[in-house]
DNA sequence: TTTCTCTATCGCTCTTTGACGATGAACGAG
DNA sequence: CTCGTTCATCGTCAAAGAGCGATAGAGAAA
């Protein structure tokens, strides 16, 4: 994943009530989660629930579903699993060991 | 961490540009690493660079530290870490298994 | 068909962000 | 003291983001 693409993931997730939404979404673990059910967990209005969820979308973040009249979302677990291990692979880089085939002692 | 904080952390890993700074004094490893340096590796006004700094900064993710005439900066592995596990830790709650204990095979 | 629900989108406002140049404070070197 | 360097901050501008109400379209339901 690179940078550029990161960054758009991190910026999706830069907001507390996307967090929210996501942590909603996997609770309700696909079932049937609809807009209307998200809005109904938050103090927001529809329309401004419904583009917290169009920028999880456009991040790849979410799938929607279109179930009868209703429109389901669930998590992408692939998409977040990449996003995942490619945070853990820019942490990898920032902080590892200045000498980690060396450094087996603490220093001085 | 709170999603307030993590959201905090995430919207200023939110930028291309500050993770090319991360990386970039990541490569340097504390080695007196100025606002000049950073610019010079970067196709942006000082004024710029020192911006998004001060945003890495805000969110703790990097520490000042004054040196002479100059200021240096350097990653602040510890905010690093813990935003490491807060991030592990949100994706243990979205991605994990719906029954963990008992789905031991496929579901049909 | 008519009605109702669900939801994406538009239009609006206000705030924030990204980028720049200019400037002033701080400090080392001369 | 006088330069030169470093760098944070200010002012400005354009663009993006966050929030809302209103609305229109698509299906279910009556």
């Amino acid at each position: 994943m690179q940078d550029e693409d990161l960054a758009n993931v991190m910026r999706a997730l830069g907001h507390p009530v996307r967090l929210s939404i996501l942590r909603i979404l996997a609770e309700k673990q696909a079932n049937n989660c609809c807009c209307t059910d998200v809005t109904q967990c938050l103090p927001l209005a529809q329309s401004t629930v419904s583009q917290h969820i169009k920028v999880l979308l456009d991040a790849g973040l979410v799938v929607r579903e279109a179930k009868g009249t209703r429109n389901c979302y669930k998590l992408h677990g692939e998409r977040l699993r990449s996003f995942g291990s490619a945070t853990s692979g820019l942490f990898d880089t920032l902080i590892s060991d200045p000498t980690p085939a060396i450094r087996l002692a603490e220093p001085a």
